[in-house]
DNA sequence: GATTGTGTTGCATAGAAATGCACCATCCCG
DNA sequence: CGGGATGGTGCATTTCTATGCAACACAATC
């Protein structure tokens, strides 16, 4: 399962007129599993086919299987017992790995400090973006979002991580 | 799998005087999958079930099945397609529904923005703790976090989602 | 237009997880 | 003790998910 299933680079001729048969490309029907999996609990990848015949789109269980794997879903369970696919946050790339990713915070890092679950990284002045689109790229597990300022990022960690954890990890990832 | 496998709500005799050959409580080998799973990566049941054997305690996939489940475990998705499971944190609970959560933001959200994937929910000076934990709660798909001050939220709106849906959401949620 | 390469899909099946059922242990009353 | 109720487990099986493989579609290149 290493490398199948890239992404189309190329451009979309986007031949088809104005009409949705059944027939869609990969990113779209993927685009449609996304909203039905986030809109309401799906049980098993059988469902998700018929959710996606009711939609006009054909795949098989097969490929729904891979289109999750794709978006990265998870299986998560219900209070009751039941299940229901979930996306955790983004769905793909992430192309800079951990190598970009300390190259950044070497660079433009100058401080972390963490409260609850929350770590404040200081950075110099504008260079906050920069710096929280790449951690925000880099899916690195625990972080749940950022919000950043202009020398100032605000990272929300997950809870059973905790914020001293996590800007211990970013800490090292800046050389400080 | 309705009401199976409900935690012994009983008294342990404690019977075993200080030995610990392979028969351990429900409770007790419960912990130690726990335990198990945070310290690596165990990729599906049958590795659990060799691992909880390393440690001298007896058990079947069915049984393992069962454990995981009561634990509220979920199976996620490593970045090389690799599997291992998790606890997500709370193990169960968070009863709380849409319901809990329409009712107060119906009772404490005076208005609700958006910008990029950002949602702001205004309130009533001192209740955006209480509406911010209720939406934390709710485990609201598409909500990746929430940063509550005194009268206002950030909620941390997933990139695939938008800040716009979710606000709309959000609206309807608090009538509004 | 033929060739080749890349990527996507379905089919069939392997692999993993969930569960119906039976059985056993414990506890609770009388 | 003797029921009777409750809960936990293993076995066997079903149900669900992942994947090897071949076929196909499309684009780039010759």
């Amino acid at each position: 399962m290493s490398d199948r299933s890239r992404e189309t680079p190329r451009k979309e001729p986007a031949r088809e007129p104005v009409k949705e048969p059944a027939k869609l490309g990969k990113t779209q029907r993927q685009y449609l599993v996304a909203k039905l999996i986030e809109a309401q609990a799906v049980p098993n990848q059988a469902a998700l086919v018929e959710l996606l015949a009711a939609e006009g789109v054909v795949a098989t269980q097969a490929t729904v299987s891979r289109d999750l794997e794709d978006l990265g879903a998870i299986k998560v369970r219900m209070p009751g017992g039941e299940t229901a696919y979930a996306i955790p946050a983004l769905p793909k790339e992430q192309l800079a790995p951990e190598d970009h990713l300390r190259r950044v915070f070497g660079d433009w890092v100058v401080e972390v400090a963490h409260s609850d679950n929350l770590v404040v990284v200081r950075t110099p002045p504008g260079s906050a973006h920069v710096v929280a689109s790449a951690l925000d790229r880099s899916g690195m597990p625990g972080v749940l979002g950022t919000v950043a300022g202009d020398d100032t990022i605000l990272v929300v960690v997950a809870a059973d991580l905790g914020g001293a954890a996590m800007a211990r990890r970013l800490s090292d990832l800046a050389g400080i």
